[in-house]
DNA sequence: CGGCATCCAGTACGATACTG
DNA sequence: CAGTATCGTACTGGATGCCG
């Protein structure tokens, strides 16, 4: 069929404009850092190298599954490395790399940022809440 | 029934947790920053007032019930004012706060880094899938 | 114009159990 | 210890249509 409905022309649009926007730089990284474990992950480790148990321990809650999806995510962007010691039990420590150092120092500002005007987050939400009885 | 089994403790205990996540300021927060578009308008807005169909329009793919929702997340967090004209259409402007605009340029230095060093993060990919055939 | 209510599909995430 | 595999679901977010 050559002719195409207006819903399949909207269809097609719609998923080359996707593609278009896939393939912007910035929206891909945005995508990488607001993904909520990651910022996370970035915390951990910007104390220092980790293993795998001590960060499933330091970040609360997250699943084994989600700890290595997002761990495998950054070390394949190059924000942190993997580093396996073969013995037994098997020892793996992961670590920021430069980069991914730079990017955690990003991400603190942020946190810092965060508890720092957290009150008045806080107290502008009980107002807009009032005024919404 | 007085007594649980093991499965209803788990459940308990994880419900509990999440309240206590959830109780944690920075947590509030960073679920907050780490929506895709909460940056966007953010960054859509960090160059002056804009109306909602401006903003429908510069922030590229976003739905109308995804930019309503964000924008009554962002006011009531007091991050943004929303203005209404009660003229004939309707005109309604969002506009930064000074909380809003400081938050937004933290924003802006991600977006710059991510920019900056984007290459890098590409090149990374490419040797990491290249040795992961 | 600037929404809001409704419905619905995709998927991302968590829980669980198993392996080298 | 450090994961992988599988399954179920709850929630996200898009499409649509109606109102002030």
């Amino acid at each position: 069929m050559a002719t195409m409905t207006a819903a399949q022309k909207r269809e097609q649009a719609r998923t080359d404009y996707d593609a278009f926007l896939r393939a912007c730089p910035t929206n891909q990284l945005l995508d990488r850092l607001s993904d909520k474990w990651v910022s996370l992950v970035l915390a951990a480790l910007s104390t220092g190298p980790m293993r795998y148990s001590d960060l499933s321990r330091k970040i609360a809650g997250v699943s084994p599954k989600m700890l290595t999806q997002t761990l495998r995510a950054l070390e394949r962007d190059g924000l942190v490395t993997r580093t396996v010691t073969p013995s037994v039990p098997v020892r793996v420590d992961y670590e920021l790399t430069e980069l991914g150092g730079s990017l955690a120092q990003l991400m603190t500002a942020v946190k810092t940022w965060a508890e720092t005007h957290f009150d008045e987050v806080h107290a502008a939400r009980e107002q807009y809440d009032a005024e919404n009885a």
